[in-house]
DNA sequence: CTAGGGTTAG
């Protein structure tokens, strides 16, 4: 620390160095000196500067502090109390902002356009709508009109609470409108997940920018519409320079897609421009790295990071656990450790995730049972989830199931659903049924994947008539257009295919090709499992269904377009089938090839007829 | 030496 000089001190010369914005330090030694040489009756201004400073270096307490002296007499200008409120809702403490409103209506302060901007803003940040619709009504109170900026921040406040009725009465009673108030309106239908009028108020937008873009790509991903989030990510060029916002979002799609073409390209670009290179974007990279399926490309852009931040560490850590190297994970959650870096809630979500597939109870458990007390995260109902897991697959059914009993949230159905698929790979059907009973009393909507471990279960118990029991209700709930579904990335377009698919414009090919394959691999004893097939199709249909399932459509379409050399990269949102699971290791042998498939979030590689994950089937 | 300082969307 530079001590200042001060020797020649006035109110000017404090006022100027104040102007400069110092470090905090700095502010500390000129706040001491006011005191010391008795300027604050002289200059009442140098304390508001000196709040502002405070601010300025995020030193809210000691602007507090100064700013509730004032209050008594006279009273603070109107400026600071914005200036406070702003401070409280730039860094997330939008309760402090509310209260210092409230405060300042108390003591009979008028709040101005300003004011309104800011508290507004906090609003948007509460947990419920009710405070935002009250200081709404007020701001309606304040004045004849609404201030643009006023304007703006309630429609940003009402999208923020998916309040797409109210944000449109808003932007409706604008007599004039700017970008702020159209992207609001725009993010309003997105929160809302109706990306069908988010696309219409966007086209009807006189002016767009990257901000526009950005809620619109952001909008797809959460609503799970990666290929149209990749759609207008490509159609912003070449009007709009990606921001970092919209990279992150784009590479989110690509990981949710499998999209690794289209990844690197991002990476590439983001490598030209120096001024992306940001904390997030790592993150991002490394996320898609690993979904894509190559946790070396990750490791590579994990390596390269100078000082790795802990949401890099963590998206390092979770895709390592999604390849199934629970050892390595754990050995870079160490190296974090060591860097003095605290995990947060996630971190040890990726770490729990990696033991539980690797088998490794005893690391996992010290983990879990140390969490709150070593880093402060207390236990969530995932954790818990993971933690169940975690010793299901291990075997210890019984202790799983206590802890599911015991823990302090009532179980879900993903800690059931876990139980219930580590009794299937041991085979517990006792345990299994009474887990059934436990789910079957949460009623909790769609039992569609419950019901696909539990056919799968008497599947593996060769109870082939309890299975088709089950199979009829799921034909009944399952949502047609939500199974069977794979895709595949052949030259950075994703091609995607269902079961009994006739969309693909190569599919006369497809299924020449798909002929082959199954001849071929018959030879090596694979035969085709029709029980797991297309459950709602008759019997006649299913010997062709079991030839047309989707995972083999996209093997089939890979081979067939010779990805990437020796690899394919399928990537599929449902459980693999045991089906599907026999006529990879098959085809990967035939034709040697190494094909991977990303199956939820889990990797299983098959080579040479083998398939790298032991705990699966 | 006083005035001015401060706004909204992902």
């Amino acid at each position: 620390m530079q001590p200042l000089a001060f020797s020649q001190i006035s109110g000017r010369f404090i006022s100027q160095l104040l102007s400069r914005r110092p470090r905090i330090s700095q502010i500390k030694q000129i706040h001491a000196q006011i005191i010391v040489r008795s300027l604050v009756s002289a200059r009442l201004s140098l304390i508001d500067s000196l709040i502002h400073c405070y601010l300025h270096s995020k030193s809210l307490n000691s602007a507090r502090i100064l700013f509730d002296n004032y209050r008594s007499s006279p009273p603070p200008p109107i400026l600071l109390w914005n200036l406070m409120m702003r401070a409280y809702s730039k860094l997330q403490h939008s309760s402090e902002a509310i209260n210092l409103f409230r405060l300042m209506i108390d003591t009979q302060a008028k709040p101005d356009d300003y004011t309104f901007t800011f508290v507004i803003t906090s609003c948007a940040h509460q947990d419920s709508v009710v405070c935002g619709r009250i200081i709404h009504g007020m701001a309606l109170k304040n004045g004849t009109f609404l201030n643009l900026y006023v304007a703006n921040s309630l429609i940003g406040m009402y999208a923020a609470f998916a309040r797409v009725d109210d944000a449109r009465e808003v932007f409706e009673e604008l007599s004039e409108t700017d970008v702020f108030s159209w992207t609001s309106l725009v993010s309003a239908y997105a929160k809302n997940r109706d990306m069908r009028k988010a696309g219409e108020v966007f086209c009807k937008m006189p002016v767009r920018n990257d901000v526009s873009w950005a809620v619109m790509i952001s909008g797809f991903v959460s609503s799970g519409r990666y290929t149209e989030a990749l759609r207008y990510f490509h159609d912003m060029f070449p009007e709009f320079e990606p921001n970092e916002a919209v990279l992150v979002c784009a590479l989110s799609a690509c990981a949710n897609l499998g999209s690794l073409d289209q990844g690197k390209w991002i990476h590439g670009y983001v490598d030209s421009n120096p001024s992306l290179q940001s904390s997030n974007a790592m993150t991002a990279l490394i996320d898609m790295y690993a979904k894509c399926g190559r946790i070396d490309c990750a490791y590579r852009v994990f390596d390269k990071i100078m000082r790795p931040d802990i949401h890099n560490y963590t998206s390092m850590i979770s895709g390592l656990s999604i390849h199934g190297l629970g050892e390595e994970a754990i050995h870079v959650f160490q190296r974090m450790l060591a860097e003095k870096l605290s995990p947060n809630d996630i971190t040890i979500l990726g770490v729990l995730n990696g033991c539980s597939h690797s088998g490794l109870v005893q690391q996992g458990s010290s983990i879990f049972y140390s969490m709150e007390s070593s880093w402060g995260v207390v236990p969530k109902i995932e954790h818990y989830g993971c933690y169940v897991d975690l010793l299901g697959r291990a075997g210890y059914l019984a202790k799983a199931f206590g802890i599911a009993k015991s823990m302090p949230f009532n179980p879900d159905v993903v800690v059931w659903r876990a139980l219930l698929s580590a009794c299937r790979i041991h085979s517990n059907l006792s345990f299994g049924e009474r887990i059934i009973s436990y789910l079957e009393q949460l009623d909790s909507g769609s039992f569609s994947g419950t019901n696909v471990l539990l056919s799968n279960l008497y599947a593996s118990l060769g109870k082939w008539e309890k299975v088709t029991q089950v199979r009829k209700v799921m034909g009944k709930q399952m949502n047609p257009a939500g199974i069977g579904c794979s895709w595949i990335e052949v030259g950075g377009v994703v091609h995607e295919f269902r079961v009994a698919d006739v969309l693909h414009p190569q599919i006369v090919e497809i299924r020449e090709k798909l002929g082959e394959i199954l001849n071929r691999v018959g030879v090596v004893g694979y035969a085709a499992d029709a029980t797991h097939v297309s459950f709602d199709l008759n019997e006649e249909d299913r010997e062709q269904a079991v030839a047309w399932h989707s995972e083999k459509l996209a093997v089939a379409f890979g081979l067939m377009s010779s990805v990437s050399g020796a690899s394919i990269r399928i990537m599929k949102n449902l459980r693999t089938c045991e089906d599907c699971h026999a006529v990879l290791k098959a085809i990967s042998k035939v034709y040697d090839r190494e094909i991977i498939v990303r199956d939820r979030a889990r990797f299983h590689t098959f080579k040479q007829g083998k398939c790298s994950c032991k705990d699966y089937w």
